[in-house]
DNA sequence: GTATTATACCTAGAAACTCGAGGTATGTCA
DNA sequence: TGACATACCTCGAGTTTCTAGGTATAATAC
């Protein structure tokens, strides 16, 4: 019932990489960012982004840096590798044939057309 | 990032309660046929199935019953209640409003064609 | 006839994913 | 100076799914 996760971690990595794809974020951000694109249906804690965040930097999805906001704090920012990139294809893939999959099982609830 | 998990499971009873809405079905024909709906994307275990039906019927979505097959051996079908159906139509729309969710991030990911 | 395979059900423990609840620190505003 | 928003982090628990077993019967192969 699964893909593979060897590398990944559910939706919640892929939709992070889908975020990280169109410009370089740093957490608080994103959480936001995806509040605000999926229309309020998600809203990702902290618990979840974090520990996601630092396993795509070991796994070399992402890089990390520093930049100081113009408020004067410190923030971290992340950027999406080359390699980055590929696993979002991957992922993109992944859920497309997944989510097929579901509506054609959906469609099948009512008898069948024919 | 969940929606409410009181009575369901994950994705998984989604579609075990979506193939019991169009005819009652055995567990063992249940991953037989949401091989074949799907067209081979999901091959649910059976660690997962019957623990999830033994929920679904404390939950009262589904009733059992035991039949004879043609063979002479038993086999435990699974028929959907009301209520199921009921809960059957809240997942449903919840999977609707995630995977619109979904979209709509992953085609924040390419820069705006605005 | 007997061994293997397919059917058909089940469970316990582990692994994976996400969250809740906490912690630290800095900047802003009253 | 106290409260609140920003910004990062981690630990432990809960949920979901899988792995890896187990039992039993019918069909098939040798």
């Amino acid at each position: 019932m699964k893909a593979d996760r060897s590398l990944l971690n559910g939706s919640a990595a892929l939709l992070v990489l889908s975020l990280l794809a169109s410009e370089d974020m740093y957490g608080y951000q994103m959480i936001a960012q995806l509040e605000e694109r999926s229309d309020h249906t998600f809203s990702m804690k902290e618990g979840t982004l974090y520990p996601i965040l630092h396993n795509l930097e070991k796994e070399k999805a992402v890089t990390s840096y520093e930049k100081e906001a113009p408020t004067g704090r410190m923030r971290k920012y992340y950027h999406i590798t080359k390699g980055g990139l590929r696993l979002l294809e991957d992922k993109k893939q992944e859920w497309t044939a997944f989510s097929q999959a579901v509506n054609a099982v959906l469609a099948g609830t009512a008898p069948a057309l024919a």
